[in-house]
DNA sequence: CGGGAATATGCCCTGCAAGGCATACTCGGA
DNA sequence: TCCGAGTATGCCTTGCAGGGCATATTCCCG
């Protein structure tokens, strides 16, 4: 089950202006100038960056006259989570143990090369 | 090489192949040749993509004769779901009905001249 | 109506990441 | 000691993402 229907997602939020973006909305909507200014981007690449964020459905948009408020969308990154979801059963148990102890031998005994 | 300041890690998880890596290790330590097995990718390409799971922290390697044997380590995925935190409330809580107004209004219509 | 504010788009340019190929390296076994 | 299996690296090329700039677009207000 691709749990992680569009791989987008992460390639996404692999930008960190975007990640600030979310960030930033955490606290709220805002329009687009208010975003621009904490942001230090240019207003055309905060718009541009928005976009892919509103097309990833990460963001939401309400037109209020000439603005664009701009709002979190967080169900997807519900995705996201669920995607984690394999590996955090393993950093959560005991196999940090096991992890912890190959961590500590970079060249245990070798085996043979059999197959 | 940074142990502690990896490269961004939603950066190196937004390669498809390297995540298809990770899920591959789900079900265990594996040498690279498996894994260009499976992969279906050329082996310099796989090892590519290991070295940079490594770098990031999100492999281990173990040699084993000749082999390298990766496993997965699952650590620095607690980072990624430490970064999600804040908005797992959002879309786990009361922010339904913020949610359920969003849905009335389909905004993801870039060309919309209605009116 | 015209002007101006707020935002989106299109185009161009640059840097970087990913793939392919050849090759260097490192073991273990005969 | 030499060979071959298994893996890493270096170099080159290409596609694409992101930034900047100018401009189109949409709206409010006087």
């Amino acid at each position: 089950m691709a749990s992680l229907a569009p791989p987008d997602l992460l390639a996404v939020l692999a930008d960190p202006t975007r990640r600030r973006l979310l960030d930033l909305l955490l606290d709220g909507p805002r329009p687009v100038g208010e975003l621009v200014g904490e942001l230090g981007a240019s207003q055309p690449s905060t718009s541009k960056h928005l976009r892919v964020l509103r097309e990833a459905g990460l963001v939401h948009v309400h037109p209020d006259a000439q603005r664009r408020v701009y709002a979190l969308r967080p169900q997807r990154l519900a995705e996201l989570d669920a995607w984690l979801a394999p590996y955090r059963r393993l950093w959560e148990g005991r196999l940090d143990a096991l992890e912890a102890h190959l961590d500590a031998h970079p060249d245990p005994e070798p085996r043979r090369s059999s197959r």
